[in-house]
RNA sequence: GCGCGCGUAGCUCAGUUGGUUAGAGCGCCACCCUGAUAAGGUGGAGGUCCCUGGUUCGAGUCCAGGCGCGCGCACCA
C-alpha cells in the first residue's frame, strides 16, 4: 500500500516535510560519505555578502550551484561544497555609517576606529539568518557549518601570503593613480559606485587662448585654442596636446583681427559659426609641426615661479618640463578644437601624458602640477582663490580669463558628470592619490592564455566581454584608504622608507623586537566577547611594530591601507583552506574547480580576481613557492586552466517590468513569498527550464506560476494516478522482489510478474524506449552543462507519459483481474503497473537534481514505502539513471509519433467539418508522406487504435490517393543547392510545372528523372534529391501534416446519427451524475421521456451500451419517481432525463 | 562614446553548420473527455522574425549601417 496522495499537491508543505527528513537523517552528509574516495567534482562557492538581503538573483545562482553538484554526486563523483562569506569592504562600512548617522572619514575617526571595526564585524552577519534560511529553503546543499569567512584570521593570513609573494617578486608596488575622488568624504570611489552617480549637468565650456612663445620666450600674437569643460583645472595646466597627422590652421576671426589662432582644420569653421563671425585662414600646419612649441599658460601661479624651465632629455637635448605642445593619439576632432588642455592631476589620460614625458627626461623630471587639496579646495599655490571649492570657482575663473583677453568663446555644455551616490550634491573630481598596485598588466598574455582554456558558457564571454577586459588590462589598484578590510601586510621602515611584506601573523611576531600585541590583548580583556579574528585587523594590527632591518634604532610600521575586497574573494581557492599555512591536503584535492557559476557582473569581479590571482601565483611564469613559508606546502600543478575549468555565466535577473530589480520600484516579489506560495521546486524549475541560463530573465510571479502546471503538476498527476490505482489493485512491488537495488531496469527484471519488455505490449515497449532515450539525452546534456536542453527532454518525457501512455493504458488499469501473477492475475494489467512504476521511479531520479523535493517525495512513497531499507533511504543517495540502450527503439518512436500525428490530424479534419468526436463516422483514410511510406503496414496493424482515438468505424491506408491529394515535387534544396547553384531557381520552376505523377514514375522506373530547364538545358535528378509534398484536395474533410494527409469520411448515415445522439445522451447522463454528486460506483435507474420517435428508437436500440456506460441498472421510457430531472436538446429533439440513485440491496 | 548581449505571436520565450509550411507555454476562441475530475486533453485564430541595404540559387539565421532595450567600460580635454 502506497501512501494515498492528494490530487492537488501542496508543494510548499511537501517541501517542508522533505527538508525535515533530510535534516533528521543527515542525507546531505550521507550523500557525501557515499562517494568518499571517488573521483572529485570540485565546486567553488563564490562568496555572497551576508551584509545585504538575498534577492531573487541569488536564488537563481544558488539553484544553479546546487544542480550540478547534486547531479555529479548522483553520477558517482565526490563533490564537497564549502560555503563562504564575503565580509569586507565599503558596503559594510556604509551600512555601519548609516546606522551611526555619519558618513565622512573624519566622522568615523571621531567615532573611533576601534568601535567602528567592532560594528563592522557585527554588521557582516546582519542578514545571516535570512541567507541560511534561503539556502536551505531553495534546496541548496552546501556545508554552511564549515563556511570560509574572509575576515577570519586564517583567511587573512592566506591573503597575506599571496600579497607577500607578489611583493617579493616585485609585482606589488606603490604608485600614483588618478581616482574618482569624493573631496568632502575624503575617499576614492570604486568604479561601480561612480557609475551609480552620473547625472546630466550643464557645465561651462570655454575656449581658451594659450599664447605661443617665440624663441626668446616672448609672447607672440599667435595662440593655440584649447577647450575645456572644467575651468578649475586650468591653473594646473601643464601641456597642450595635438595629434600629429591632423591638419591645423592659423586663422583670424573677423571680430578679433588683432590675434591669430591655431586649431584643428575640421573644427575651425564650426567655432567661427559658434562665435557668429567669419574666419580667414592664414596658414596651415601638420600637428607634428606644432609639437615642441612653448606657450604661456592661462594662469601664472606656477609659471611665474619656475617659468619655462628646461631640463635634459635622455637623448641629451633640452626641453621645457611644462607648457609645451606634445603629441597624443587620443586627440580627436569630435568636439573642441583639436588641441587638448592637459592637467595631469585631474585626468587619467592627462596623467599618463605626464608619465610618458617623465620617461623622456634624464634626471630632472617634470613635476606634477596641482593646486588643489584633497578636500577639493584651491591651495596656497593658487592664491587668488585659496580655500574655495574648485567647482564653485568656474565662473570667477572664466571671468578672469575673459578680462585678460584669453577667452575666445564660451558656451554651456550638457554632459553626464558623476556625483557621490551617497551625497548627491557633491560632485566627484578626478584626483591623484598614492595607491598600491599589482602588476597584472605584465601578465596580460598569461591571463589570456589561461582564459583561452576555460570553458565559458555562453561561449562569447571568452573572446567577448571577459577577453576584451583582459586585453585592456591595467594594473590592479589594490589599496583602499579605508578601515574594514584585509590590512595590506606591508611594514615600512620609519627611517629609510624601505618596506617588506609579512606572510602571516606568526611571522610578524617572530620579527626582532616585535611589540604591540598587547593592544589587542587588552581589548580582549575589556571585552571578552571580542572576536579573536580582529587581531589581524585595524586598528590592532597597526599597533604591531618591529625593529627595522634597514636602519639601526628605527621601527617598521604597517602602511595604513586595507585592500580591495575583490582580492579577498579571488584568493578563495586557497584561502578557504588557510593555505599555505595549513590545509595542504584540502587545497591539493580541491583545485582547480571543475565548476563555478555566477552572474555576468562577476566578469570584472570574482571571475577576474580569481583568474588574475591564480595566473600570477600559480601560472607557469610564477616563481612563487609556498614552501618558503611552510615547508609542507606544495605548489599546485601549473597547467591551464585554473582556478576554474567550466563557468556558467548567468544573465541578470530583471523585475516584472523588464527593468532592473529595485526595492523602491517594488517591481519584484520577495523570494520568500514565491517560495511560500509555489515552492522551491517550482522556482527552480522555472529557472532551469524557462530559458538558457545566460539570458537575462524576467522574474515575474506570473511566469513562475504558469511554469508549475506544465511540468510539476503534470508529473504529480501521473504519480497520483498511479498511486490511486496501484492501491485499488493492490499492486505491491515489494511483494514481487527481494532485491530492488535502485529500482533500475536490471533490478526490476527480477520482479515477479515483471515480464521481459519484448513480451509486453507495444505501448509499454514504446514508453520504456522513450524513458531510456530521454535518460541518454539528459546525461549527455548535463555532462556538457546544458541543463536547459535536459529539462526540455524531461518535460517531453512527462508529456509522453501523461498524454499518451497513461491515456492509452487506462483500459488496462481498469480491467478486471489482479495486478499480480496469481491465478486471477491479469498479465497485461501487471505490465501496465510495472511499466508505469519503472517510468515513475526513474523519472523521479532523472528529475532529482532539478526538483529535489518533489522527486524525494516520490521516492519516499514509491520506493522507501514498499521496500524500506532495501532501497537507498533518499533519492539523492541513488545513482543517476543510465540508459539501457537495448531498450531504445528509434523506429517505434517514429511510428508512435506518426500515429499521434494521424490522430491529431484526424481531429483537425473533424473540427474543420464541425463533426465532434462524439459523432461516430464511418471511415478514416490516411495517405502517408513518402518519408513514412514504410510505416504503412505498421499503421494498418494499428487500425483499432486510430479508430478508437478518432471514433470511426474503419481505417485504411488510402488505395487511391489521387482522389484526395495532389503531389508536388520540390527540390531538396539542401542537397541540390551545392550541386546546382545558380540553376536552382530554374530547376525549381521546371519541377513546379512538370507533371508530378510522370516524374514519380520516372523515378521508380529509371531511378532518376530529367527535367528541361527554361534555358534549354537538361538536368537529371534523383528521387533522393527531391521532396514530395502531399496536399489535400479541396472538398474533402482532410488535414495535412508533415507525415501525411488524413481524410475523414464526413458522410452521415441515419445509423451513425443515431449513435451520435446516443453518445450525446450518455454524455448528458454522466454530467448529471456528476451534478448530483454521485460516487463513480453508484448505480442508477434512468428514465427518458421524449416526444421524438426517432430519438426514442435510437435510445432503445442502444439501451445496453447506455446502461453499461452509465452504470444504470434499469432504463425506462417514462419518468422515474423522486428523481433528478433535466431537459435538454439533442439535435433539436427535446429529451427529459430522470435519474435516481439505486440503493444497493443489503448484502448479508 | 567604445565593447558585449538582446530585439521572433497579445505576453514569456525556443529556433541547433543558411534550405522549402518559423515553434512552445500562457492568454484568447471553439471543442472534447467526465473512473487523474476544483483535474485532463484536442483544435483554431494570431507573425512585416526591429528597420534599411548587402552576400547568396536561397537569410529569422551571415555581413554592413541604423533604431530600440539591457549590461560592462569610459566619460572626453
Amino acid at each position: 500500500m502506497f501512501q494515498p496522495v492528494r490530487g492537488r499537491p501542496d508543494l510548499p508543505a511537501t517541501e517542508a516535510e522533505i527538508a525535515a527528513l533530510w535534516k533528521s537523517a543527515g542525507i546531505y552528509q550521507k550523500s557525501l560519505d557515499n562517494r568518499r574516495g571517488a573521483k572529485r567534482f570540485v565546486f567553488f562557492e563564490g562568496p555572497p555578502t551576508a551584509n545585504g538581503m538575498p534577492h531573487p538573483g541569488h536564488c537563481l545562482t544558488r539553484a544553479i550551484k546546487d544542480l550540478y553538484p547534486r547531479y555529479r554526486t548522483m553520477r558517482g563523483e565526490f563533490c564537497e561544497r564549502k560555503a563562504g562569506w564575503d565580509t569586507h569592504g565599503l558596503p559594510v562600512e556604509v551600512e555601519v555609517c548609516k546606522s551611526l548617522g555619519i558618513h565622512s572619514k573624519a566622522e568615523i575617526e571621531e567615532y573611533g576606529i576601534e568601535p567602528f571595526i567592532h560594528r563592522c564585524q557585527e554588521s557582516v552577519w546582519r542578514y545571516m539568518k535570512e541567507w541560511e534560511t534561503l539556502t536551505e529553503r531553495i534546496g541548496f546543499w552546501i556545508d554552511l557549518s564549515q563556511a570560509y569567512v574572509t575576515y577570519h584570521q586564517s583567511y587573512v593570513e592566506s591573503v597575506w601570503w599571496a600579497l607577500s609573494e607578489l611583493f617579493n617578486r616585485g609585482l606589488l608596488y606603490q604608485g600614483h593613480k588618478i581616482v574618482w575622488w569624493w573631496p568632502q568624504g575624503g575617499t576614492a570611489l570604486s568604479s561601480g559606485e561612480v557609475g551609480q552617480g552620473y547625472r546630466q549637468v550643464a557645465d561651462p565650456s570655454v575656449y581658451v587662448a594659450f599664447p605661443l612663445l617665440d624663441a626668446n620666450g616672448a609672447v607672440t600674437k599667435r595662440s593655440l585654442i584649447a577647450w575645456t569643460t572644467t575651468p578649475w583645472t586650468l591653473p594646473s595646466n601643464q601641456f597642450a596636446a595635438v595629434k600629429s597627422e591632423l591638419t591645423y590652421v592659423v586663422v583670424r576671426f573677423q571680430d578679433d583681427p588683432e590675434h591669430e589662432y591655431i586649431l584643428a582644420e575640421p573644427l575651425a569653421a564650426s567655432l567661427a559659426e559658434k562665435k557668429k563671425t567669419k574666419i580667414e585662414i592664414l596658414e596651415s600646419y601638420r600637428g607634428s609641426d606644432l609639437v615642441g612649441m612653448s606657450y604661456e599658460p592661462p594662469f601664472d601661479c606656477f609659471y611665474s615661479n619656475s617659468g619655462p624651465r628646461d631640463a635634459t632629455l635622455k637623448n641629451g637635448t633640452n626641453e621645457p618640463v611644462a607648457w609645451r605642445v606634445i603629441e597624443a593619439d587620443f586627440v580627436t576632432t569630435d568636439s573642441g578644437t583639436g588641441i587638448v588642455h592637459i592637467a595631469p592631476a585631474f585626468g587619467e589620460v592627462d596623467y599618463s601624458v605626464l608619465m610618458a614625458e617623465r620617461e623622456r627626461f634624464e634626471n630632472e623630471l617634470p613635476p606634477l602640477i596641482n593646486c588643489v587639496a584633497p578636500d577639493g579646495t584651491f591651495t596656497d599655490e593658487f592664491p587668488s582663490m585659496t580655500g574655495r571649492f574648485v567647482k564653485e570657482c568656474d565662473r570667477d575663473l572664466t571671468r578672469d580669463i575673459r578680462s585678460r583677453g584669453l577667452l575666445v568663446h564660451q558656451e554651456q555644455y550638457l554632459h553626464d558628470y558623476p556625483f557621490c551616490w551617497r551625497a548627491d550634491n557633491d560632485p566627484l573630481i578626478q584626483y591623484p592619490r598614492a595607491s598600491w598596485f599589482i602588476r597584472t598588466s605584465n601578465f596580460r598574455d598569461e591571463m589570456l592564455a589561461n582564459n583561452s582554456q576555460i570553458n565559458w558558457m555562453p561561449e562569447h564571454i571568452k573572446e567577448g566581454r571577459f577577453g576584451n577586459f583582459l586585453e585592456n588590462n591595467v594594473d590592479w589598484a589594490l589599496s583602499r584608504e579605508r578601515y574594514w578590510g584585509t590590512p595590506l601586510p606591508i611594514w615600512v621602515c620609519e627611517d629609510t622608507g624601505k618596506a617588506e611584506a609579512i606572510s602571516s601573523y606568526d611571522a610578524l611576531l617572530a620579527k626582532p623586537g616585535a611589540t604591540g600585541t598587547e593592544v589587542f590583548d587588552q581589548a580582549k580583556v575589556d571585552n571578552p566577547d571580542l572576536s579573536e579574528d580582529l587581531r589581524v585587523h585595524k586598528p590592532y594590527i597597526d599597533a604591531v611594530t618591529y625593529d627595522s632591518p634597514f636602519s639601526a634604532h628605527a621601527r617598521m610600521r604597517r602602511v595604513p591601507e586595507v585592500i580591495d575586497c575583490w582580492f579577498d574573494s579571488g584568493a578563495m581557492p586557497f584561502a578557504q583552506w588557510g593555505w599555505p599555512h595549513e590545509g595542504g591536503k584540502d587545497f591539493q584535492s580541491q583545485w582547480p574547480a571543475d565548476f563555478i557559476s555566477e552572474a555576468i557582473d562577476q566578469t570584472r569581479g570574482w571571475f577576474y580576481s580569481q583568474l588574475a590571482i591564480s595566473t600570477l601565483l600559480f601560472g607557469p611564469e610564477s616563481t612563487s613557492d609556498a614552501a618558503t613559508t611552510n615547508a609542507a606546502a606544495e605548489m599546485p600543478p601549473k597547467d591551464y586552466p585554473h582556478p576554474f575549468r567550466n563557468c556558467i555565466v548567468l544573465g541578470h535577473m530583471l523585475g516584472e517590468d523588464g527593468g532592473k530589480m529595485s526595492k523602491s520600484k517594488r517591481n519584484y516579489k520577495e523570494p520568500s513569498e514565491i517560495l511560500d506560495r509555489y515552492g522551491a521546486d517550482a522556482l527552480r524549475w522555472y529557472f532551469f527550464a524557462g530559458q538558457p541560463p545566460w539570458n537575462s530573465i524576467r522574474y515575474s510571479e506570473q511566469s513562475i506560476r504558469e511554469s508549475v502546471p506544465e511540468f510539476l503538476l503534470r508529473l504529480w498527476n501521473v504519480y497520483s494516478f498511479f498511486i490511486i490505482y496501484a492501491n485499488i489493485d493492490g499492486f505491491n512491488p515489494a511483494a514481487a522482489m527481494n532485491d530492488p537495488g535502485q529500482l533500475d531496469h536490471a533490478s526490476l527484471t527480477a520482479g515477479n510478474g515483471f515480464r521481459p519488455v519484448h513480451e509486453r505490449s507495444e505501448l509499454d515497449r514504446w514508453m520504456l524506449a522513450e524513458l531510456h532515450a530521454t535518460t541518454q539525452k539528459m546525461v549527455d546534456s548535463l555532462d556538457s552543462y546544458d541543463h536547459y536542453v535536459a529539462a526540455g527532454a524531461l518535460s517531453d518525457l512527462v508529456d509522453a507519459v501523461s498524454n499518451w501512455f497513461v491515456r492509452r493504458s487506462r483500459d488496462r488499469f481498469w480491467a478486471t483481474g489482479k495486478a499480480d501473477i496469481s491465478a486471477d492475475g491479469n498479465p497485461e494489467k501487471c505490465d501496465a503497473y510495472w511499466t508505469l512504476y519503472e517510468v515513475l521511479t526513474t523519472t523521479a531520479r532523472l528529475a532529482a537534481p532539478f526538483v529535489p523535493f518533489v522527486s524525494e517525495a516520490f521516492w519516499q512513497n514509491l520506493a522507501v514505502g514498499p521496500f524500506g531499507n532495501g532501497v537507498p533511504e533518499s533519492i539523492h543517495l541513488t545513482d543517476y539513471p543510465t540508459a539501457n540502450t537495448d531498450l531504445i527503439d528509434p523506429d517505434l518512436a517514429r511510428q508512435m509519433a506518426l500515429i499521434r500525428e494521424v490522430a491529431s490530424l484526424g481531429r483537425a479534419a473533424r473540427a474543420q467539418e464541425k463533426l465532434k468526436v462524439r459523432q461516430p463516422l464511418s471511415k478514416v483514410e490516411v495517405i502517408l508522406a513518402d518519408s513514412h511510406k514504410n510505416d504503412a503496414d505498421w499503421l494498418t496493424s494499428h487500425a483499432d487504435l486510430v479508430c478508437d482515438e478518432l471514433n470511426v468505424k474503419s481505417f485504411e491506408i488510402c488505395a487511391e490517393p489521387d482522389r484526395y491529394i495532389t503531389r508536388t515535387i520540390l527540390p531538396d534544396l539542401k542537397k541540390l543547392g551545392p550541386r546546382l547553384g545558380k540553376k536552382l531557381p530554374l530547376v525549381r520552376n521546371a519541377l513546379q510545372q512538370a507533371d508530378a505523377a510522370a516524374l514519380i514514375n520516372s523515378f521508380h522506373e529509371d531511378g532518376l528523372a530529367t527535367v528541361t530547364l527554361q534555358d534549354g538545358t537538361d538536368v537529371s535528378i534523383t528521387e533522393e534529391e527531391c521532396l514530395i509534398r502531399t496536399t489535400a484536395r479541396e472538398g474533402w474533410a482532410a488535414a495535412e501534416g508533415t507525415r501525411g494527409v488524413v481524410v475523414i469520411s464526413s458522410e452521415l448515415t441515419p445509423e451513425l446519427i443515431a449513435e451520435g445522439r446516443v453518445r450525446e445522451v450518455i454524455h448528458a447522463v454522466q454530467s448529471q451524475r456528476k451534478t448530483v454528486d454521485l460516487d463513480f460506483t453508484d448505480r442508477i435507474s434512468l428514465g427518458f421521456v421524449t416526444e421524438s420517435e426517432e430519438l426514442r428508437e435510437a435510445l432503445q436500440k442502444h439501451v445496453k451500451t447506455i446502461a453499461s456506460e452509465t452504470l444504470a441498472v434499469s432504463i425506462s421510457f417514462e419518468h422515474v419517481e423522486d428523481a433528478e430531472e433535466e431537459t435538454l436538446d439533442i439535435d433539436g429533439h427535446a429529451l427529459t432525463i430522470t435519474l435516481n440513485r439505486v440503493v444497493p440491496p443489503e448484502t448479508s
